[in-house]
DNA sequence: AAAACCAATCGTATATTTGCGATAATAAAT
DNA sequence: ATTTATTATCGCAAATATACGATTGGTTTT
């Protein structure tokens, strides 16, 4: 990708920004987020259900969501139990909003 | 890639608020928005001087932003100025924040 | 200890994104 | 008509993302 070796530096918030956004960028994962806010938490398999996609697939969308923060997983065994990330909702929230005026 | 052949139907908004914040995942052009937030509108050669990358690089993520429909290109030959897209800015701003509660 | 259940991870295939230099396109100025 | 200025597009290479089936890793139940 020939990428400059050297890292863009940007306003602060501009990088976090972006990385909420980028994890918003995909249809399944917006209607996953609005899956969490009704329901307030679900499994991995509810979400197996909802949607005709893999299982594999569906984790891998949780994962991406859980590594920008907007989710966090709590162990029910043998289940595990997904929740928004309140704390980091509200930071991608407040940035969200911030920039669009 | 393996796609499933038949589109998965998400709800109302679900697509657009997604392809919003596809455009919007990636520094370079959220730092691009926030210049043209500031300066109102500008050229490419504004950006190509603002950031350490290529014009051919900013020239497309221009397109990328013109094509998700958050800004818009007014031709000021041999220039193109480029503004933010009002109608759509607002579009996007109320899918958010509806989308954040 | 074995079987069952659930979710993550691995391996793979394909598509898309990101970046660059080089080239083309368009319009203005000479 | 040629040159100049500005931006878009092409072609390439490398990185990421998306999807799947198969496998693995925990935990509970039998």
């Amino acid at each position: 990708m020939k990428r400059s070796l050297e890292h863009i530096e940007y306003k602060e918030g501009t990088e976090v920004l972006a990385r909420f956004a980028k994890a918003l960028g995909h249809p399944t994962r917006i209607a996953i987020l609005k899956h969490l806010e009704n329901q307030s938490c679900c499994f991995t398999g509810d979400l197996v259900d909802v949607f005709p996609l893999a299982q594999s697939t569906i984790s891998q969308h949780l994962k991406e969501l859980k590594d920008a923060g907007l989710i966090q997983g709590e162990l029910k065994p043998p289940k595990i139990k997904y929740c928004i990330n309140q704390e980091n909702w509200k930071i991608a929230k407040s940035l969200f909003s911030a920039f669009f005026d």
